[in-house]
DNA sequence: ACATAGACCTGTTGGC
DNA sequence: TGCCAACAGGTCTATG
């Protein structure tokens, strides 16, 4: 599923139950996802409080009361879902939990919680991962090391996308989806906050950068363009296409606010433009944009 | 530095 | 209706 907003989405869902709460018990379905789990990783979250879930880039990560930190990405198709005691009993179920409880297939990891409620990932493809890691050591865990800037934290602007950007001959689009230069941004959003910007996903990376290392207009543009977007899907509860569902199995809806992204063939949303959206290949990923308003 | 291709997996979709 | 190729929100590696 994710990207920035669909993980800080599944955050805010899990958080409630999770935080504060105590594993009883870790149950793997399977001995890897994308890798193997660590050894020993079911047996050192037994008996673990949580005490906080963070978002980082596109990783969760949950704090524990002995010092490690649960560090989990979700891949393409990964998602969490919750289960408590009503759900799991014969009384009736909501139409998601129906729907999901029909194909366990995937249910790969379950964390049995205190009080008896479950936390539930599901992953299809299996391109999610999960492992241990030290709290104190995760600035400096390789999963960590290279991720870029938050692009809704404070520091981000066009001053910082400036000087991300500066001499790259790299196309735009490959540049945003860089996670050392911008964390947590993806193909989606990507292609949205180009057309908000009205810039190509073609353009140089450094073209948005004047000669005196400054930010041009255009990066002042795609800096707010990618904060709004971002904002706005956070706000939405993330885009529900395939597979990302809230943790309490509601569908986010910004999908619906999509203006390029799989709108091929369609007219260009922006006023006045009468231009059509078109889908072009680009480093093996799909972009979509309007070919008369950005340039 | 940068682009491209392929790898990892499974499920869904679109075209014929 | 059925089949099969293409494609999917991510990341990593190898190669030129």
């Amino acid at each position: 599923m994710p990207e920035l907003p669909e993980v800080e989405t599944v955050r805010r869902g899990l958080a409630p139950v999770l935080v504060g709460a105590r594993i009883r018990r870790a149950e793997l379905r399977r001995s890897d996802l994308r890798f193997p789990f660590p050894p020993d990783f079911a047996k050192n979250l037994q008996g673990r409080l949580v005490t906080g879930l963070d978002r980082r880039a596109k990783y969760l990560v949950a704090r524990l009361d002995d010092g490690a930190a649960l560090i989990a990405h979700l891949g393409m198709s990964g998602a969490f879902r919750i289960e408590t005691l009503q759900d799991a009993g014969a009384a009736p179920l909501g139409a998601f939990a129906m729907a999901r409880s029909k194909d366990p297939t995937h249910d790969h990891v379950i964390l049995h919680l205190e009080g008896g409620a479950r936390v539930i990932y599901n992953d299809p493809r299996r391109f999610g991962f999960m492992t241990l890691a030290l709290e104190a050591e995760l600035e400096a865990h390789p999963f960590f090391t290279h991720l870029g800037v938050e692009p809704l934290s404070q520091g981000f602007d066009a001053r910082v996308l400036a000087r991300l950007f500066a001499g790259r001959k790299t196309l735009l689009k490959s540049a945003l989806l860089d996670q050392k230069l911008i964390a947590g941004l993806g193909n989606i959003y990507v292609c949205e906050a180009l057309h908000r910007s009205g810039l190509s996903p073609f353009r140089a990376a450094g073209d948005l950068v004047k000669a005196n290392g400054a930010p041009a207009r255009s990066a002042q543009r795609l800096a707010r363009a990618i904060r709004d977007v971002l904002g706005e899907a956070v706000e939405a509860g993330g885009s529900s296409l395939r597979d990302h569902r809230r943790a309490d199995g509601s569908l986010g809806y910004f999908q619906h606010r999509f203006q390029v992204y799989g709108r091929t063939g369609e007219a260009c949303a922006t006023p006045c433009c009468g231009g059509t959206i078109l889908r072009q290949t680009q480093n093996g990923r799909s972009s979509f944009f309007c070919p008369k308003c950005q340039r």
